[in-house]
DNA sequence: TTGAAAGCGCTAACAA
DNA sequence: TTGTTAGCGCTTTCAA
C-alpha cells in the first residue's frame, strides 16, 4: 500500500494533476461534473493530500509554534489548549514545545520550529536573552513577557490584581500581611510584588515578602514558608502570588491551628480551571486565561493580514471569593 | 532578508549544494577543510536548513502527533508535557490535538496529522468509532484505549487501582462506601467501577454507584453529589474516580458537617502533581503518568524500528495518604 | 572527496 | 474549463 499521490488520482481519473489540485483547493473553474468525478475517486482510493509537499510549493505550512514553560501546568495547559481549540479551527495545527526553565532547550526549540516554517509564533515563556527572536522574521506574540520592541504582549493586570489582593486583605480586617512570590527574572517579573508592596505602604503597614524558586523542589517551598510562620506567627494575612503556593501555605497553617479566615486569611493567584475544582476553599486572584487567548488569536490574525497591532493587551483580574476570606463587611 | 537556501550557502562557500547537504547531514566523505568552510559560511549567512524541503526528500518529518482529551486536564498535560520532553531529546517535534470529547474532531484531527506525514501517533483520547484507525498504516501507541488489534495499549492497572481504592477504605473502618465515577463509553470504562463493585461484594457490602458526565458541567455534578448525601446521609467512605469530583465531594461534605476522616472517608483517583499540589490533603490513587509516558516511548522506539511489541503494558498504581483517610490501623 | 542532475508531491502560471 | 510545465529546497544516486 505506497502511499498514494495526486498523480494517480489523475490517472485514475482520467484528468491532469492540474485538475485534481483545483478540485482539492476549490481554486478556479471547474465543471460540476469534474468536481464530482474527482472527489469520488479520492474517496475511492483514499487519497489524502501530503501536507509537506503543499508547503513545499505555497509556502505556508499552516503550522503555529507554541512555547510555554510546561504544560503540565495549569495555567498554561489551560492557556495551550484555548488557544489550541480556536487555531485548529482557524485550519492551523500546533507545536507546542515546553522550554520548561531552560534558555538552551528554548533556543534550540526556536530554531527548530523556525526550520519546520511556522507561519508564526506564539511565546509564553520565561527564558531571557534568547536572541533568536532578535532576528526572526515571522508573525510573533509574547503572552506576558517582553521580546522584543516590535513585539506585542498580552497579559493580565498584574499590577490591579496583587494590588487588589492585598487590599482585599487589608479590607476584610487583615492588619499583618505577608507576600510570598517567586524569584524575579521569572514569570511576571516584578509587577505584583511592587504592587502588594505599595499598596502595603500606601496603608502604612509594612511590607514582608519571602521568596522561593519557581522551578525549586517542594521541599525547599515547605521550609520556606514553615520559616514564614516561624517568624511571623502573628500574621493574618498572606498573598500567594501562585494558587500552589496559596494551597501549601493553607495546609500548613491548619497543620500550624490556624482557623481560616478567622485567624488568618490567605488569597492566591491564577485561578485556573484546576485550582477551581482542586481547591474550591481558596480565594484567589483569576487571571482571564481564555480572554487572553482570544486576544493572542486576535493579534495574530491581525499580524498575519500585516495590519498595525497594539503594543500590549492589558486584560483586567477579577477575585474568586473562597473561604480563605472573611465576608465582605459591606455586603 | 529572502529565505536562505542551501544554494545560497554553496555558492557563497564555492563548493556544490551536495557538498553542503553532506555537511548538513555528516553523510559521506568530507574533507575537514570542506566541513570547516561550509560551517563558517552557514553561520555567517545565518543559514538555516528547510526543514519542510528536507521532509519532501526524505520522507521523514521528525514529527508526531499526540491526541489527548484535553491538556488543561493536568493528567493528560502532565502526560503529554513528559512525552514532549523525552519526544525533543529524540529529535522530535509534537503536534498536540484536544479531541475533546469529539470524535468528529478527533477524525478530522486524525486526517490532517496523517496529511503532515507525522512520524508516529500517540492516542489518549475516548472517542469511539473513530475509523481512520483502521487503515492508518503508521506506528501507533495507544494510551488507556483500545483503538485495534495491532496497536499496543499502555495503561496503569485500574482495576487494581479501584481494588486498592475499595479496600482501602473497608480496611481503615468504613462500611457504608459510595462510588462516583463517569459515565461509561469514557475514559477507562468500566474497570474501575467493576472492581469497586467485586470488591465490595466479596466483603458482603452492598455497591451504590453514582455517574456523571465527565465532560458535564459543575452544576450537574454538584447536583449528583448532593443528591449522594441526601439519600446516604450515613454514607462513611467514597471512592470517586477522579481528583476534581474527590475535591468537590470533600467540599459538599465539609460544608455538611461531615468530619473528615472520622465520620466520612474519601479516596480520589489520579493522583496528578496539580491535584498533590492543590489539594494536598485529598487521599487519593496515582496514577504513574512519569511510567506510563516512559513506556510509551519505548515502545515507540522499538515500533520506528519495525521491532515486536507485547499488546498491552500494564503499569501498578499506588496510595497517596492524605488527611481524608483514617491511619491505617497496622503501622 | 566532490559535483551534476534527477526527483520528492504538489501548485500555479501559462496555454489551449 | 482543462492540460502542460516549471519550479519549491532539499537529498541522493551516479560519475568523475
Amino acid at each position: 500500500m505506497a502511499k498514494l499521490r495526486l498523480e494517480d488520482v489523475a490517472e485514475a481519473a482520467g484528468v491532469s494533476k492540474a485538475t485534481v489540485s483545483r478540485v482539492i483547493n476549490r481554486r478556479g473553474y471547474l465543471s460540476k461534473k469534474t468536481i464530482n468525478l474527482v472527489e469520488r475517486t479520492m474517496k475511492e482510493l483514499n487519497y489524502r493530500p501530503n501536507a509537506i509537499a503543499q508547503q513545499m510549493t505555497t509556502g505556508k505550512t499552516q503550522l503555529i509554534g507554541i512555547l510555554v514553560p510546561n504544560v503540565a501546568n495549569p495555567f498554561f495547559g489551560e492557556l495551550a489548549s484555548t488557544l489550541e481549540n480556536h487555531l485548529f479551527k482557524m485550519g492551523y495545527k500546533v507545536l507546542v514545545g515546553n522550554a520548561q526553565n531552560d534558555a538552551a532547550k528554548e533556543s534550540r526549540y526556536l530554531q527548530q520550529l523556525l526550520n519546520h516554517q511556522v507561519d508564526a509564533l506564539i511565546i509564553a515563556t520565561h527564558n531571557h536573552n534568547i536572541e533568536e527572536y532578535q532576528n526572526a522574521n515571522l508573525p510573533i506574540i509574547a503572552i506576558d513577557r517582553y521580546l522584543r520592541q516590535d513585539i506585542p504582549v498580552i497579559q493580565s493586570d498584574n499590577y490591579a490584581g496583587a494590588k487588589l489582593a492585598t487590599e482585599t486583605l487589608i479590607e476584610r480586617g487583615a492588619t499583618k500581611i505577608v507576600h510570598t512570590d517567586n524569584l524575579p527574572s521569572n514569570q511576571h517579573d516584578t509587577q505584583r510584588k511592587e504592587a502588594y508592596e505599595a499598596t502595603m505602604r500606601a496603608h502604612r503597614l509594612t511590607p514582608i515578602t519571602y521568596l522561593t524558586d519557581f522551578y525549586g523542589d517542594q521541599a525547599q517551598r515547605v521550609a520556606t514558608f514553615n520559616q514564614l510562620f516561624d517568624e511571623h506567627p502573628d500574621v493574618n494575612g498572606i498573598f500567594a502570588s501562585n494558587d500552589t503556593d496559596a494551597a501549601l501555605l493553607l495546609q500548613i497553617a491548619r497543620q500550624r491551628n490556624y482557623r481560616l479566615p478567622d485567624d488568618l486569611q490567605i488569597i492566591g493567584y491564577d485561578g485556573t480551571q484546576a485550582s477551581q475544582l482542586l481547591a474550591p476553599d481558596l480565594a484567589t486572584i483569576v487571571q482571564p486565561i481564555a480572554k487572553m487567548a482570544n486576544a493572542t488569536i486576535d493579534l495574530l490574525e491581525l499580524q498575519l493580514k500585516k495590519q498595525t497591532l497594539p503594543a500590549s493587551v492589558i486584560l483586567p483580574v477579577t477575585l474568586r471569593e473562597g473561604t480563605t476570606l472573611r465576608k465582605n463587611k459591606r455586603r
